[in-house]
DNA sequence: ACCTGAACACCGTTCAAGT
DNA sequence: ACCTGAACACCGTTCAAGT
């Protein structure tokens, strides 16, 4: 069910001919360097359009707003993250609680890192309101592939399994942020997958989530 | 050591009338009931004078931009939530781990939850580069305040407190800002306190961070 | 010392006219 | 079917003129 927003925000019209594929793709990826090379300040309409070869006339064929332009690459962004991290999931089923942690924990990073200039110019304009219902989404799908993953975990009590989830999501999404706005220096990276692998481990097997009756 | 952004978003002047020291608090209070009422996106400088009761150049005379504004709100707003922290920092020291983390994590969420609604429309702001550099000083005075804390912790190993600092500080500020963000149902909030604990707790001692030694 | 508000620059968005 | 770009509305910011 895609939200009032996310309707909003969409391509305006599909392209039919081959030339307006290739104009929506040069549109997106000139928002890609505009917001790259000049920061979100300076993401103005006319100079996507300029560095897409088109008039802003077009520009606006294909999408509604400004905010359109930002969300196409957010959306793209997060749904690479969501999509590693689900892959993840479904690899780790049925393995040993520490070895689920590390592989969803070097996933997520992994992901996160692989666009690390992308993840960095996005969290400063998460701002729209458009990615607020973007961010929703994605933190339910995520939360969703970690509890099935989990509910195949011998160790964790089921009940304990959505919540367990959430947490850990968040504990990963929380502290990747945090490192890459404080300059991710190369050690840091290394000792984050770490902590994140023994906070989430110590965590899951803490006798509160972990499941007495095994 | 105050940032250049920092410096940009100060006030202009200081009110050195008792006159103009209204003018300042009354462009504040109007700052923060716009954007409570109309959202960041209706925020105008225009919309904020007016509703202070005062004109655009005014406004202009206290605060050099519009960022300024949100600036000023934002600022407070942190400030407010560190100092909660480093107080109970404070009052915890030498206690036993569990009791180290019920104290931070309550004050914290306590914090948050005290303006919730500020806290909600803040997030949606942090773009503006004044944002950036304020989160990363805050985040700064936090985990110096919480490392303090567990190096006076016996359980724990001490060439580990930094790091565990910077870890249980973004821990609690991802998982409260996603639980914000997804409307905090009631319940959630008590859920969270725990398992907030729960997490902070089971990683500070777990082997790889307690102290062999003792 | 403080305040006003018209004027300016710039940006998002539209739409009549083109191919 | 797709593209253009001048025109419009609106907002941030300034500054000469006021009290």
């Amino acid at each position: 069910m895609p939200t009032a927003v996310q309707a909003t925000l969409k391509s305006r019209k599909s392209p039919v001919q081959a030339r307006s594929t290739a104009t929506v793709e040069a549109i997106f990826e000139a928002t890609v360097q505009v917001l790259l090379q000049s920061g979100p300040e300076r993401l103005t309409t006319i100079r996507v359009a300029a560095r897409a070869g088109v008039s802003v006339g077009t520009l606006y064929q294909y999408y509604p707003n400004k905010q359109a332009l930002l969300f196409a690459v957010l959306s793209r962004h997060l749904r690479l993250v969501v999509e590693a991290l689900e892959r993840a999931c479904e690899e780790h089923q049925y393995r040993p609680v520490g070895e689920m942690i590390e592989g969803v924990v070097n996933a997520f990073v992994d992901a996160k890192l692989a666009r690390q200039d992308i993840s960095l110019a996005l969290y400063r304009i998460a701002a729209g309101l458009g990615a607020d219902a973007l961010g929703a989404d994605m933190r339910k799908r995520s939360t969703q592939a970690l509890t099935a993953l989990l509910r195949t975990a011998s160790e964790i009590s089921p009940s304990q399994a959505e919540f367990a989830a959430f947490m850990l999501w968040t504990t990963m999404a929380g502290a990747t942020r945090a490192m890459l706005e404080s300059g991710s220096p190369a050690g840091m990276v290394r000792r984050l997958r770490q902590h994140l692998v023994i906070m989430g481990r110590s965590y899951l097997m803490s006798p509160e989530i972990a499941n007495r009756t095994t």
